[in-house]
DNA sequence: CAACTTTCTTAACCTACATTAAGTGCCAAA
DNA sequence: TTTGGCACTTAATGTAGGTTAAGAAAGTTG
C-alpha cells in the first residue's frame, strides 16, 4: 500500500498528517483479469493506479478494431482523461489483463484533494506534463518512424512489458496489425 | 494585452493585484515571419503565448523531413514541452509563420508564480490536462482513421487555420506528403 | 517588372502495411 | 478426451500513401 505513496514522494513530499487524509481519500480492489474497469460510452468517475496486475486502455473504431492507447503495470496511472475531465461518456475502454489490485481516486475526491493539499495539485499537473511530453513524442514517432523503429523504442521503453503483454495488443499499441507484426518480428529476428 | 488575462479569467479568477503580479513577471515581444522562436538542440526558456500572428512547432527527421506538432494562433499557449520540463535540449523547432506578436513567460517566472498564486498552478494544470486530452485523441486517430478523415477532422477543428495555413504544412499535420495530400484533396473536391 | 523561390499539381511507378484466408499449437472447459 | 477458443504464423493478394520528377502557379525580392 505504501507504493502510491512512494510514487507520489518522488515528485512532492507531504507530512504524515496529509499522508493519512489521501489515504483515508482512495480505495483499494482486487480484480480478476478480463475485468472491465471502465466502458466507452460511460462517464468515467476514477483515476486508477495499479499496485499489482497490468492494465490497458484501448478504444474499438467503427470496424470493430482495437486500439491500445496505453498499459499501465505497478506503480502506473491509468484512467479515460477524456470522460474523467469533461464528465461526458469517453471513448476508452479500460480493462485489466492480469489479476490486478487498483487504487480507485474519484473524481470528486481528487478535486477536494486539491483544495486539501495544494501540493497534490502540484503532484497532479506534473504527472500530467509528463504524460503530455509522452504523448507528444509517441504522435512524432507515429508521424515519421517505421513500424520496426517504432517497436525497437517500445523495447527500450518498456522492456517488462514485451514478455508480460500479448504481442497482438503490442501489434496495436504500435499501430500495425497482428499478421504483419509477426511478419516484422521474424524479419527482424533473421538478422 | 488582456487576451492572455482573458485565456487564464476562462478557467480560474485573478484578483486585480494578481493580475498585476502576473503582467509584470511576463514580457510581449513582436516577430516577423519565419523567425525562429526556438531551435531543436538548445534548450527551452519560455513558454509562448501568441497574441496576433500565427507560430507553429514542428520537427526535422533523419530524413530532413518536417513533422508539425502543433499550430498556435491568436489565444493559443506554444512551446517545447519536453525541453522546457527536462532543461535538456529538446527536438522541437519553434517558427513565427505570420507576423506575430508573442508574450514570453520564462520557466523561472512561471514556477514563482506556481507559489506566489497557486490558482495559475491550477490554470496550468487545466491548459495541460486539456492539451493531453486533444493529444491523445490525435494519436487515436491517427492510428485508426484514413488520411481523409484526419483531414475532415482537422477542418471542424481549426476551421480558421485551413485559410491561413500553406497545405503542405496541413499535410504534415496529419502525417502525408504534400503530393499525396494534393492528390487527395482534387479527389476529395470530385465528389 | 523580371528573376527567383516556394508552393501546388499531375502522373508514373513503388512499397509498407492491410486484408483475407488457411493452418498450427496451446490450453481450458466440458 | 474431445472441443472450442485464442494467440500466433504464413502466404497470396490488395491498396493507401510514398517517391521521383517535372511543370504550373503564386508569392517574394531586388
Amino acid at each position: 500500500m505504501t507504493l502510491i505513496l512512494d510514487n507520489i514522494a518522488k515528485i512532492v513530499s507531504l507530512t504524515e498528517a496529509e499522508k493519512e487524509l489521501f489515504l483515508s481519500k482512495i480505495e483499494t480492489k482486487q480484480y480478476k483479469a478480463k475485468t472491465i474497469l471502465h466502458n466507452a460510452g460511460e462517464i468515467c468517475k476514477h483515476s486508477y493506479f495499479v499496485n499489482s496486475g497490468l492494465v490497458r486502455s484501448f478504444n474499438i473504431n467503427d470496424n470493430i478494431v482495437e486500439h491500445v492507447l496505453h498499459f499501465a503495470c505497478e506503480g502506473w496511472w491509468i484512467g479515460d482523461m477524456y470522460s474523467l475531465l469533461s464528465q461526458k461518456p469517453g471513448n476508452l475502454f479500460i480493462e485489466v489483463m492480469e489479476d490486478a489490485e487498483v487504487v480507485l481516486l474519484s473524481k470528486e475526491n481528487q478535486e477536494q484533494l486539491y483544495f486539501e493539499i495544494p501540493k497534490l495539485e502540484r503532484f497532479f499537473r506534473i504527472l500530467t506534463e509528463k504524460s503530455l511530453v509522452a504523448h507528444q513524442e509517441r504522435l512524432m514517432d507515429n508521424l515519421s518512424l517505421s513500424a520496426e523503429e517504432r517497436f525497437d523504442k517500445f523495447c527500450k521503453r518498456y522492456p517488462t512489458l514485451i514478455q508480460r503483454v500479448p504481442q497482438k495488443q503490442i501489434a496495436s499499441y504500435i499501430g500495425v496489425t497482428p499478421e504483419f507484426f509477426s511478419k516484422m518480428k521474424s524479419r527482424m529476428l533473421r538478422k
